[in-house]
DNA sequence: GTCACCATTACGCAGCGTGAATGTTC
DNA sequence: GGAACATTCACGCTGCGTAATGGTGA
């Protein structure tokens, strides 16, 4: 089978093995297997997900304990999904629910809030380079 | 006069009376003036700059080197901006500029891949939203 | 002179990793 | 047997928190 191992997940991902071990260690990632030998068996799925938490942790600036959170957000959810629920349930989801819905709505305000942001100190270093630009065609030396 | 003491930076900004001090030890903001006995004096201004540090740290999850690297850089283009050069120093100075230029381009284009990822995920987290919403006009309960 | 605020110095800790040592698997 | 794996312990950096100790100034 296509199992991947530590170095794999390390060579795509930038990560050292070490700091591969350490995110488990922390909860944030996990092979889908172990082997015999209790070597780490990783699937491609693995690979994307890990991935994706690099991502939002190098572009979001989101730390480890962040990531956790959200992560165990997406689990909630899934579990929601596929749960079937007698009726005394049903409140208490409900419950549950409505608290997830604003976190999440949080989030994705506080996205919005950063991407503004972002976009205007986008802008100041733009007009930085401008002036750089101009720089070189005129240098200033009168 | 209207000078602000530390402890009005820290109300404002949010910032700890330690973080302000540390901040300036490592050389990203410094207050205006110092009193005779030797206390902190900010300006309107300073408190601007160090609004705007802070949104640079938050929103775009800058370490305090890459804040201070940032800084370097404008200050390097600011002193260009203002010097009047001699023949034998122009060239020197072309190259500094298009070094700078390539760093501020560099800079610009990482933006742009944050913004990208931003957005992409800012997708996925409203999706889960759509997911939650779903679920609680319609619970899972078959 | 008092009281709230300021200063510096210095020790320490939590978060995020990075080796190094030592042993196991394949 | 050698490369790649495992675990564990311990160190290092950053970004502050937290005294302790003393000066400033309305």
């Amino acid at each position: 089978l296509g199992w991947l191992k530590i170095e794999d997940i390390a060579r795509e991902t930038g990560l050292t093995k070490r700091t591969i071990r350490y995110y488990e260690e922390m909860g944030l990632i996990k092979p889908s297997e172990r082997s015999e030998g209790n070597i780490r068996l990783y699937t491609d799925e693995d690979m994307l997900q890990i991935k994706r938490m690099i991502d939002a942790r190098e572009v979001l600036g989101f730390s480890l304990q962040e990531l956790l959170q959200f992560l165990k957000l997406k689990e909630s959810i899934e579990q929601h999904n596929t749960t079937f629920l007698n009726q005394s349930d049903q409140h208490l989801r409900q419950l549950e629910l409505s608290e997830i819905a604003q976190a999440l709505q949080e989030q994705v305000t506080m996205l919005e809030n950063k991407m503004k942001k972002m976009s205007s100190f986008k802008a100041e270093l733009e007009d930085l380079l401008e002036q750089v630009n101009h720089l070189q065609k005129d240098p200033h030396n009168d």
